[in-house]
DNA sequence: CTAAAAAGGATAATAATTATTGATTTCCTG
DNA sequence: CAGGAAATCAATAATTATTATCCTTTTTAG
């Protein structure tokens, strides 16, 4: 049995999207990482990205120009996208964001596990 | 000045669009038109999907397995996926649905235009 | 330390979408 | 109804994000 969860590489990808706020594309996290691992592969990034969001340990928040974009912080929150320049920031509500999974009766569904709510329209820098 | 918005082919798209419930891709669209239009192309329906959301008439209501799925339904309501087999369902309150983008105030956003509200989980088909 | 399992690098393959280009259709104007 | 400009289209090539492959390297349990 392994005990010890992460390799280095998969670490520091998570690391990395816990310490930033920019709900990142693959391709910045690669971007972002190669200077310190040299030999880091964009396959990497994709593959661990995946198998983070299947532990539950990431989320992807959101798809913004076709690409994927994602958040390790995984508290109830929402996101506000820039329709122009595509910057997702987080929304919180001033009480706590409620689990609207629970407020919803779906005819159609057997188990609503979760949901995502994205505000979309024009940030202050465009 | 062209009095008539829209060609055949486009006017097929999106009255297919407003009889169905199904939330289609571009690619169901095309099968389901091609049987009338023959001389159908795939490339039309992209383009007319992408002109026809820029007009306001549709909208694009998820990403599913990499897919753009499309609505024509303009109240507001949300949806259901099955995280399984990928169907899409509308999501209707007991009140009317608020407008939330009335209701939040963002810091990094100068305009709030709309949002979309997506739930997941399993249907009760799978 | 060693062997087995997991993870990675490099690269090829996929697949959805977009762009291009030359032909066709639409529809305003006369 | 005809001419012509603008819009639209079909066919196809190009793009691009993501996934799969395959062989090597790293990690870890014992």
């Amino acid at each position: 049995m392994r005990t010890q969860n992460y390799s280095r590489k998969r670490q520091a990808i998570y690391e990395l999207l816990l310490s930033t706020d920019t709900h990142p594309s693959a391709e910045w996290i690669y971007n972002s990482l190669k200077p310190q691992y040299p030999d880091l592969s964009l396959g990497t990034v994709y593959r661990n990205l995946k198998l983070l969001e299947g532990n539950g340990a990431v989320r992807s928040v959101a798809v913004v120009d076709g690409c994927e974009r994602y958040d390790a912080k995984m508290t109830r929150h929402s996101h506000f996208v820039c329709k122009k320049c595509g910057k997702i920031t987080d929304v919180f509500f001033t009480e706590t964001m409620p689990d609207l999974t629970e407020k919803v009766y779906i005819d159609a569904a057997k188990d609503v596990e979760e949901y995502n709510l994205i505000f979309y329209g024009i940030c202050t820098e465009c």
